[in-house]
DNA sequence: GTGAAAGCGCTAACAG
DNA sequence: CTGTTAGCGCTTTCAC
């Protein structure tokens, strides 16, 4: 309610000098800076963060663009995010986009309009080479944009190489493995390809199966294990996101395949639904808060002009045994 | 980067001609309006949106507020509020706040420095006539705050009588439940208080269960399911929130109880992870994305000082029939 | 140390 | 219909 040229009366001082107390620049009087603070104080002042970002250029906002929200790895990223971000006092805007949905618009508006300070963009590609007008801060994660981009992402290569360990641990010969075209198992893609190298390196067959997600929707991973338990391909292990590992588990049961004894699953990113159905789903689990504190980390530091050591932040994967492999 | 005063110059005009073509207020000759665009075009100039707010006192943004974006319940409810009302061009600021973390502040300060013109706050009380200075707008999800604050949630008795009716086809004669203190499972609350009474009017016995969640935290649900199973009591029913459910599965799973035959388990909220679950958990489904959808609006209507209809919306609950009752 | 003044980019009367 | 003139609330030289 109250603006600075009321505190500044109150005070008896300028408008500047209060500018100078509330921002802790300059020097001021020990004096001053008490009458000011006791006007602060009793009007309940707080300084207006729209006049704050004109007059400097900065909106203390940061925008973290996922396809879903309501994902588990996306609600566990953007929780991380939110977390980092708010330490360094930003605030964090949310956008939920799906892959086609003008998407590219967004970003530029957002950094054109002032709206945020810099964006922090998961599991979607964006070609913002076309807008190098906008020179905002940008970090990709899980997504390789251009040399300009920074992009954190856990180390696929090593969960796959885990995840292909526990299935020949397990005697697994024939592997089912979802390759989606999805917008948003975007991880899937590369981690997909490198366990089918490694388990084929490990004379281990696999069994590559196509298939076609657009949202976060419970029935689509359902029916996609039905189509393949259908297909009349044979397979002693099936590997995949966790949502396809789970609907596995119930296509299996339904079918009567015992589970880890005629095959065996492990799922990727192993966020909480794996650990909290009944059996524990052995999973490869993505390192997800380190991964958004590490975005949120770059994000600030490229704000604050500091270079950054590399482009590409690659993090450790770990296990979870699970009983179903 | 190009400001409005370059659109002005190229296009020989006054600044106050672009806002108008800009804001499609008022009257501009198509002539004129002509050159104005294709300034804008030529300049790819986007309307600074923190100067417009400092001029029109708002900034477009609504803050929601929510203890933990990565709990089923609150990324789904989260999902739907920014979907809505980014229709109505207005983005989302979340803000992830554990109750006692000092969130009193947060809201006032937000509201004061203009940060955003709206709350929706879920999932806590928080005394806001203590500032009564600030008055923007505010909507409460599944709380009441004070007459001031229009609230929406689900139907908790409607829902609590599902519930019970599925419990007592079931023959259930002596049904658990657990009472939460929780941060995050506030609407069990009311839930849970009407479960007993209505479970005990119809002559079923209730093991209330007290346990204190302080976060989504998988090992939580599980530890007080091995508490309930390990306490001594007989039931032959469960209910409760999601997770609780699914932990007592597993634990019963574990003592070789079978479920349905033996013990009738039915969940509160049916959010997609009790769907993601084999078996199917029998639950009572909360309207999450009408109550997002409804909040959203609700905020929008006080923002465009439109007098509201009533100050509490009460939202149909329905069932999920699942396997376990 | 502190104040005056210009300016950030846009909106909103009010003339003309 | 369009231009002039004030602000919105804060920051930031630059004198004093």
């Amino acid at each position: 309610m109250s603006s600075i040229n009321d505190v500044a009366k109150l005070a008896h001082v300028s408008k500047s000098t209060v500018s100078l107390v509330i921002n802790r620049s300059g020097y001021v009087s020990e004096e001053t800076r008490k009458k000011v603070e006791d006007a602060i104080e009793k009007l309940n002042y707080t300084p207006n963060r729209l006049a704050q970002g004109l007059s400097k250029k900065n909106s203390g906002q940061i925008a973290v663009v996922v396809p879903d929200v309501s994902h588990p790895y996306f609600s566990a990223l953007v929780k991380s995010i939110e977390q980092q971000l708010a330490r360094k006092e930003y605030m964090t805007i949310i956008c939920s986009a799906k892959e086609n949905e003008e998407t590219e618009r967004w970003y530029v508006e957002m950094l054109n309009r002032k709206i945020v300070d810099g964006i922090i963009t998961a599991g979607h590609t964006i070609d913002m080479s076309a807008y190098k007008s906008s020179i905002g801060a940008i970090v990709s994660v899980d997504r390789y944009i251009n040399e300009m981009i920074p992009i954190v992402m856990a180390d696929h290569r090593q969960a796959a190489e885990m995840a292909a360990e526990m299935l020949i641990k397990a005697q697994c010969r024939r592997v089912a493995h979802f390759v989606g075209s999805s917008d948003i198992e975007v991880q899937s893609h590369s981690f997909n390809e490198k366990i089918d190298e490694i388990l084929h390196s490990k004379g281990v067959e696999t069994v590559p199966f196509a298939i076609g997600y657009n949202s976060f929707n419970e029935d689509e991973y359902i029916n996609s294990a039905k189509n393949l338990f259908d297909s009349g391909e044979t397979f002693d292990g099936v590997v995949g996101v966790d949502s396809s590992i789970l609907a596995c588990y119930r296509e299996a049961t339904a079918r009567g395949i015992s589970v880890p004894s005629e095959l065996k699953l492990v799922s990727y990113d192993g966020t909480f639904i794996t650990r909290l159905h009944t059996p524990v789903i052995s999973s490869v689990i993505q390192p997800i808060g380190e991964i958004g504190k590490c975005a949120a980390d770059l994000i600030v530091s490229q704000l604050a002009h500091k270079k950054l050591k590399k482009m590409k932040y690659v993090l450790p994967v770990s296990t979870q045994k699970g009983e179903t492999c």
